[in-house]
DNA sequence: CTAAACCCTGTAGCAACTACGGGGTCAAGT
DNA sequence: ACTTGACCCCGTAGTTGCTACAGGGTTTAG
C-alpha cells in the first residue's frame, strides 16, 4: 500500500511507453523518483503532468532538445515566452519544409503507381528511377 | 591513367555522399568494384547508373529494402511489374499518412505560434502542452 | 505454493546515414 | 628531393528516439 504510481501506472496515466518512461529519465527529461523499499520507482502526479507535457510536445513534433527548453519553461513561469515562440516558429518551418518534400514525393507516386505492365522492362516506376531524369 | 572513375568522382557524379557509396557496398546494395594496384576502388558506368537508381529511389522516400527489391527488378527486365506497383502503392499510402501527421501538426503550431505573452505563464504554447486536453 | 504479472539493470538493435581516427598514396609545385 | 594538399583506405562510433531483449528479483491472487 504504498503511495503514487508504480511505472506501470504512470505509463498507463500518461500514454507513454514504460521503457520509453526509463529512457526519459535517463536522458535527464524525467527527473528521478523516490525508490520505495524494494527499489520500485514511486511517482507523483507532477511526474504524471511532466510526462503528458512531453508527450503532446513530442505528437507537435518537437525533438528531445526542444522538450528540454520548453520544460524550463514551464517551470519558470515568470520568464518571457519568446524562446518557446522561436521554437515554435522554427518548427513550423521545419514541418512545412517536411510537408513539401512529402507532397512532391507523392505527386511522383500517384504519377508512377498503377503500372501493370508485364515486364519490368516498361515499368514506370523502373523507367523512372533508371531513366536520364535529375 | 587507370579507366572508370575513382569513388570521389561517382560520388560527385552521382549526387551521392562519398561515405553513403561506401556504406551501399557495405550492406549489398551496390555490387563492390574491382581494385586499382594501390587498393582505391575503380567504378564502372553501370556503378554510376546504379547509384543514381538508388538516389532517384531515396528521393522517392523509398527504403532501403525496396530500393533492393526494384534493383533485382530493374535487373531482370522480363519480370513482371506487380511487384513494383505494390511497392509503389504501399509507399504511398505511408507518405499521405505522413503529411495528414505533419499537416496535423501544422495546423496546431500555427494556432500556438506568434505568442509574445511577458510571461510563459500565459504563453500559448505552453498552456497547449500543460494543460488538460487530449 | 506456485504462476502470472509486475519491477529492476544494462545492453543491443532499428534506419540510413555521417563523422572520425589513424593511417597510406599521389600529383604538383619549389 | 621534398613537401603540401587532395585524395583514398578501413573500421568503428555517433546520430534520433525510442524499443526489445536477457537475466534477474518481487508481489499478488488463487
Amino acid at each position: 500500500m504504498t503511495q503514487g504510481y508504480s511505472i506501470g501506472k504512470l505509463s498507463a496515466a500518461s500514454g507513454v511507453n514504460l521503457e520509453t518512461v526509463r529512457y526519459y529519465e535517463r536522458i535527464g527529461l524525467l527527473p528521478a523518483p523516490q525508490r520505495a523499499a524494494n527499489g520500485y520507482r514511486r511517482y507523483t502526479d507532477a511526474a504524471a503532468r511532466r510526462l503528458r507535457f512531453i508527450r503532446r510536445g513530442r505528437e507537435l513534433g518537437f525533438g528531445i532538445e526542444d522538450i528540454r527548453t520548453l520544460l524550463q519553461l514551464a517551470d519558470h513561469p515568470e520568464l518571457p515566452c519568446g524562446e518557446a515562440d522561436q521554437l515554435t516558429r522554427a518548427h513550423l518551418q521545419d514541418v512545412e519544409a517536411r510537408i513539401a518534400d512529402l507532397e512532391a514525393m507523392r505527386k511522383e507516386l500517384i504519377r508512377l503507381a498503377g503500372c501493370n505492365s508485364d515486364s519490368a522492362e516498361h515499368c514506370r516506376l523502373i523507367e523512372a528511377l533508371d531513366g536520364q531524369g535529375s
